[in-house]
DNA sequence: TAACGTGATGACAACGTTTGCAAGTAAAGC
DNA sequence: GCTTTACTTGCAAACGTTGTCATCACGTTA
């Protein structure tokens, strides 16, 4: 029995290259082989070199690796806020992505707020990032500007032209579910629309404007109410003033452009003491699994939020690989999923 | 105009200290100095230095400075599901008071398996973590074996003994949730139980328990149902196995110990054509979005999430800037907020 | 005027890796 | 038996920082 093997591990500090190697008598040079070309190690080297390393706990250090390789393995991830559904599932499936690929996804949320978001890409450049996966806010294309760094936009564009984006297709979206409504028998459409400097706002904006012209409906500017930072306040906030509208105008039917507001709007149905879908339908954009539980359950249009990181991922890792100067636009179809809180007008 | 004024910087790659230093005409260790202690430079040069330092978008290469100090500023939070609302909420405030320490949070979820976390662990370790902030799952204690940094466990404890702590007091929460069905009238009161390898999961048991004896109940057998992966799927099967209960020993309420057997436990109430709270009255754990939406709306017992990650956060970072080698314990008041879905028995 | 701070700066050696290069050994070919 | 070849290993120089130490040019004081 070798001495090292009596030795107890205290792990008081982390066990460096050096340490397997003093251990396992080779040179750091042949340990740092052990672990990166196996084949090229004398069998019975690498067995004592993979004995000393499992003793010892070895980990490779990271920082060190990186350093000499000129390369982090590290990805940041800027979702606006982590807390939404949405986002929360691109960013686990971007981590699950990420860590099988031998990189670590680091997330941080923006909450729209650019300043914000400039100094969480500061704080990613310094960790020396490979690639960067972005929900944009109003300004990402000029905090973008400073760094080259791969990028993929998911959700929505920054503007750049070049840039790589994965999305939605936010118009279908919208359209599909403005003309649900419209078949339904509703001509009183209202929208709770989000921030105009935002593609995603511009888009979903469209879609039900599109809608409500094809089927020749006014579209009354009282209907189209703004929800600029995107929140359940102002959510609240926007069907309050829709539901404050005289008799005449009031719509019958609501789409919210995302799931903050659409919560929001709920809650101000409910403290109006009105029924969905009764008094008003309500469609909202993204599925979430508080829409799937509540009583009736949420009619949504749903957007494939786990596909969308999942191909985003994927692009960000060949960008990577081979950096391409062209942009390109991948858009994925939205889904309609009829429930509970629609019906047609009284 | 000095000359590099002119130049028209690409960016192609990151710039060194060693870039600044020649670019302001010092050293690479006055530049260093710049960055670290402004005071001990001429002012002059200081000033020199910072306009080379803008001109060139320098950051600080942290894995070089990492390597050096013997720091990576990096520290690990390991939650179960960053899809789950408290989760995701326990992440974001870490993650801001991380980035607020200068110091950086990578966020993996485990989903309860035992196998993943020990893999993230180790991924972190090799990211030379400085602190881990983790919701343990059932065999986080031997998984931590291994390693030695500042911990904190956050909502549940791995029952390690010098372990330091942060969590809600379950205990509490659940004789809150169970006495408020007594003092309604109810005597026939079922829970439905988590995995009792999991701390939650006891103490959740523990009050309920304890209530029902303060109060002179019987606590039936039958009426404890466990759901051990916590799933909407076996909290479902619970509540339909006590639906099914023969008339004298059906109960009239039931306390669901987490948000997602709540929800399928309601789902098998509608499914049996039962009314809530008229034929059950029902009380979760952990306030959520669709909870409020649902009418009636949800009573449960909410935890304070986002003060959980901030105690813990906090609790982190004085942990690595003053190691304590006995452990702490934080319990934090849960709120019993009284809603729709509970009411005196028919 | 000589001795002595003091303040500003540069040289240099690390930190833990990786990697080209050289060197050593053993097996193969002549 | 001697050269060639293949295989295995070690040496040493980086990667971008930081911090210690030394150096140098000043004033200041005796």
């Amino acid at each position: 029995m070798a001495d090292y093997e009596r030795m107890k591990p205290t792990f008081a500090k982390a066990a460096t290259l050096k340490d397997v190697a003093s251990l396992a008598d080779v040179s750091p040079s042949t340990v740092s082989r052990a672990l990166s070309d196996p084949s090229r190690l004398a069998p019975a080297t690498l067995t004592r070199v993979r004995k000393a390393a499992a003793k010892l706990n070895y980990q490779p250090n990271l920082m060190a690796r990186g350093l000499k390789r000129n390369s982090s393995r590290i990805i940041g991830v800027l979702v606006t806020d982590i807390k939404n559904e949405f986002h929360a599932t691109l960013a686990k499936v971007v981590q699950a992505a990420a860590l099988g690929r031998g990189y670590t996804a680091i997330i941080c949320s923006t909450d729209e707020d650019s300043g914000k978001e400039a100094s969480y890409l500061g704080t990613l450049q310094s960790h020396q990032l490979e690639g960067l996966l972005i929900v944009p806010t109003e300004h990402t294309g000029r905090n973008l500007e400073k760094w080259n760094v791969p990028t993929v936009e998911v959700d929505r564009t920054s503007g750049l032209g070049d840039a790589h984006v994965v999305l939605a297709d936010n118009v279908m979206g919208s359209r599909q579910a403005t003309e649900h409504l419209i078949h339904l028998g509703h001509e009183r459409v209202a929208t709770v629309a989000g921030r105009q400097s935002v593609t995603t706002g511009q888009e979903r904006l469209q879609g039900y404007v599109e809608a409500m012209r094809e089927h020749s409906l006014s579209v009354r500017d009282e209907w189209i109410v703004h929800a600029d930072d995107h929140s359940e306040a102002q959510g609240f906030a926007a069907a309050s003033k829709l539901l404050n509208l005289p008799p005449n105008l009031r719509p019958t039917a609501l789409f919210c452009f995302n799931n903050e507001t659409t919560a929001g709007a709920l809650k101000a149905v409910h403290e109006a003491q009105l029924r969905v879908p009764d008094d008003l339908s309500i469609i909202g954009f993204d599925d979430s699994r508080w829409g799937r539980l509540m009583t009736p359950a949420l009619c949504v249009v749903a957007q494939p939020a786990e596909d969308l990181g999942l191909l985003a991922a994927e692009r960000l890792f060949s960008l990577i690989d081979k950096p391409q100067p062209r942009g390109s636009v991948v858009r994925l179809p939205t889904n309609l999923i009829v429930r509970g809180t629609t019906a047609p007008p009284a």
